[in-house]
DNA sequence: TCAAGTTTGACAGCATACTGACAAAATGTA
DNA sequence: TACATTTTGTCAGTATGCTGTCAAACTTGA
């Protein structure tokens, strides 16, 4: 028997709630090579790819590039090592903080993100397809719902 | 701007489907990590579980139960090796191939997996709550569909 | 039967997530 | 100001996915 599947008499919402979990899982991981695929021919990843979208629009230190993708700091500072060591980010002076540098998208790094989000576009419009978007937007807040459960084990009926 | 959020003007759909891309992979990691979690009190992993779970059943070698999971049989080798390093499984003969031995379930390994599923089976309860199977099979059905897509770009309308 | 192809296990290396620990820098407080 | 706390960068180690490669074992076909 499956992790996802029932393993006992138990409510029908919550054989169905291990039929999703399964799914999620395994989209997740389609998702990622679907990603790694698509950063490939600009000698990106889904990772570093995720890093440059987020040092786009401003200059971070890694730390506050973790806050913000939900990553811990030192598994930032391995990709920021990678995008520096290929020239897609500059590590500049932080006025703010001696040895917090700001990770800076460079120019190879801003020619590259454009296109790949492109790229990224078109994909995505494959998968919308003829998707209703309230249906999309639904699922979407189930989601979550799901996700501040998952977090906060004690608020079952929020 | 984020991988997620829509780069220019495009249906309203592409733009949806964004945000659901994004919190599915939020939704993938917290699972992994409540996973982790249930499982830690018996010395086990969510990976390790879930080849756990696999052998349940019937005995399988490395390779067979990567096929089952979506994983490589070099992913799946190592994960076994650590569960025969800590008594979950043993690695028996195999009648039908001489180097292809069967991983099989220890005592061990049956004891902690029932409990673990007790666990799991309280912990999904709480996360059903009061939604509705009909549309938890609703969202299931649709991600399946988008994972479709993804591995099959050139069929788009499905 | 025997050669060619496939499957399997095993080893090595890469990518990326995590945690823990340490020191430097910044911040808050008495 | 001076000390305690927090934040940050960095190094080390672990977990788990991937790919590539090789040889042994199995399967298939002429």
């Amino acid at each position: 028997m499956k992790p996802w599947q029932n393993p006992s008499r138990r409510p029908e919402s919550e054989e169905e709630t291990f039929r999703l979990l399964r799914e999620i899982c395994r989209f997740r991981e389609k998702l990622q090579a679907a990603r790694n695929e698509l950063a490939r021919e600009f000698g990106l990843t889904d990772a570093r790819w995720l890093v440059l979208d987020t040092v786009e629009d401003k200059a971070r230190t890694t730390s506050s590039i973790g806050r913000f993708l939900g990553l811990t700091r030192q598994s930032v500072q391995r990709t920021v090592r990678h995008l520096a060591g290929d020239g897609f980010v500059t590590l500049g002076h932080n006025p703010d903080h001696a040895r917090a540098r700001l990770v800076t998208i460079s120019e190879k790094g801003a020619l590259a993100l454009g296109k790949l989000r492109k790229k990224q576009a078109d994909w995505v419009s494959g998968l919308a397809g003829n998707m209703e978007p309230g249906n999309i937007r639904m699922i979407t807040g189930t989601l979550r719902g799901l996700i501040s459960r998952i977090e906060k084990p004690e608020k079952k009926d929020t």
